[in-house]
DNA sequence: AAGGGTTGGTGACAATATATCACCAGCGAT
DNA sequence: ATCGCTGGTGATATATTGTCACCAACCCTT
């Protein structure tokens, strides 16, 4: 582990909860020394990576941010690739979709568009997709590469609802069932009210990019939807695939195949 | 300088024009050793700040901006904020409006509404703006504490156009004609078709965050525009600075009485 | 097909930045 | 007025980093 490396991984103490964190918390929640840590946060601050308040001397992610994030989709335009595809779905489904993306260790939201109905499945953008209790954190471990894989299956994970997955044997029961559909399902599993469909999304080498998920209300939720759901939602993944100029990798287009569907 | 800030000003070579760094490009860019540039670099896709193309194996900015981004903008909606008081100025003067923020040692713009008129100023995404070349970064300069505008005055400058100023004894005569008006001025300094009216916008600490600026067509502008478009400029910016909670500084306040202008 | 120019990447050692410790001042509660 | 917290500082032993030579692969020219 570098010191860059332990530099950045401060940054991965924020969150929604955590939105402002002050020297003794980081070095408490990272395990660095207080002086190493101080250090390490005084170059973020000096690249913008980090702000820090005047009055409290806490410390919040900083502008660089925004700077880079623009400068990358300048480049890289993935939120207007995804959109369109996300809101076609959504208006087919008048259900909350939402796209994460894979980086840094973590599967999060991007772009989330809200149900037009009364009573719906509400997604925060940029929220952290815990990998054993939602569709597409189990999507994204169904076919990613092993390796990759490995690193989130060897680790503690959370029980968030009654029937979330927490034992190994049963997440990879459950991944082996997902690589032969093509798509993953999580319901109430992350939240009790919530029932999601997840496909997946692929880069150019062949990885998981990151997946197209619905989120629908639980209570509405039927095998018979699900099923129609799914369809929609790897169709809907497969034309991000395409317009990322990726193609789907020969495994899953055998999958599609076997089931039967069209390209 | 810690490594994390090598590590980090690496990121800095990245702009419109160079969206993809290869290694040796970058060690020669930076000035560091290959080996050293690639541990750094190798732990700045660790992190997601950097990918590495499979075929190319170039690096582009990574996924882990647009989280970061995302879970910034959640705390801290600064574009959100932004985007109303910009609207209105659009509407105003149907011309150009963006809004640039200081970060990591650059203005950067983070919104940009285009002006509705058959010709107008395009302002790109993202873009840094040159302390001396334009409205903003001289505006910015005008109104930041003399410490933190050294380090940007101290510097060899670009000569954009002709009329560019690049002689440190001009800019700082600019910069206290700025401070007297309450605003900035750029006539065809960065692009020839381009003029610009930029104001401060300040944050909770009495600095200043970064610009709210009107880009217009040159050839439209006369002194009559420029003094109507000021008022605006500054009143917009002003929202701004409110909206983020922040105050007008005392300095600032006394220059807008003076000019008998209505807080 | 050999030469010279790239490129990305590796490995080893000396040099330097970092980890760790004790310490300080300031603040709020007891 | 002492406790416990906070953010921050400074010294030294140690571990990471800077530097250099090196490698294989690729592309272009000869």
């Amino acid at each position: 582990m570098t010191t860059v490396d332990k530099a950045l991984s401060l940054l991965d103490h924020f969150s929604h909860e955590q939105t402002e964190i002050g020297l003794s918390e980081f070095a408490r929640l990272s395990g660095f020394d207080k002086s190493a840590a101080l250090r390490m946060l005084s170059a973020l601050v000096r690249a913008g990576f980090l702000e820090q308040d005047e009055e409290t001397r806490r410390y919040r992610l900083g502008g660089s941010f925004l700077r880079f994030a623009r400068l990358r989709e300048r480049a890289f335009p993935i939120t207007d690739i995804v959109r369109p595809a996300a809101q076609t779905l959504n208006e087919q489904t008048r259900e909350t979709v939402h796209v994460s993306l894979y980086a840094g260790g973590r599967l999060s939201t991007i772009v989330v568009i809200d149900s037009p109905r009364t009573t719906r499945a509400h997604v925060d953008q940029g929220m952290d997709l815990p990998f054993n209790a939602t569709a597409s954190g189990l999507c994204w471990l169904a076919f990613s590469n092993p390796d990759l894989a490995e690193r989130h299956l060897s680790v503690d994970f959370a029980q968030y609802q009654r029937g979330t997955l927490t034992d190994r044997e049963a997440i990879e029961a459950t991944l082996s069932r997902f690589r032969r559909m093509g798509y993953g399902v999580a319901e109430r599993s992350f939240d009790d009210e919530v029932s999601s469909v997840a496909g997946p999304i692929f880069g150019a080498n062949g990885e998981v990019w990151g997946c197209m998920s619905l989120a629908c209300v639980a209570s509405r939720m039927t095998p018979e939807l699900i099923a129609e759901y799914s369809e929609l939602v790897m169709s809907a993944a497969q034309t991000v695939t395409q317009s990322l100029g990726a193609s789907v990798p020969e495994s899953y287009r055998r999958t599609m195949k076997l089931e039967g569907r069209a390209a």
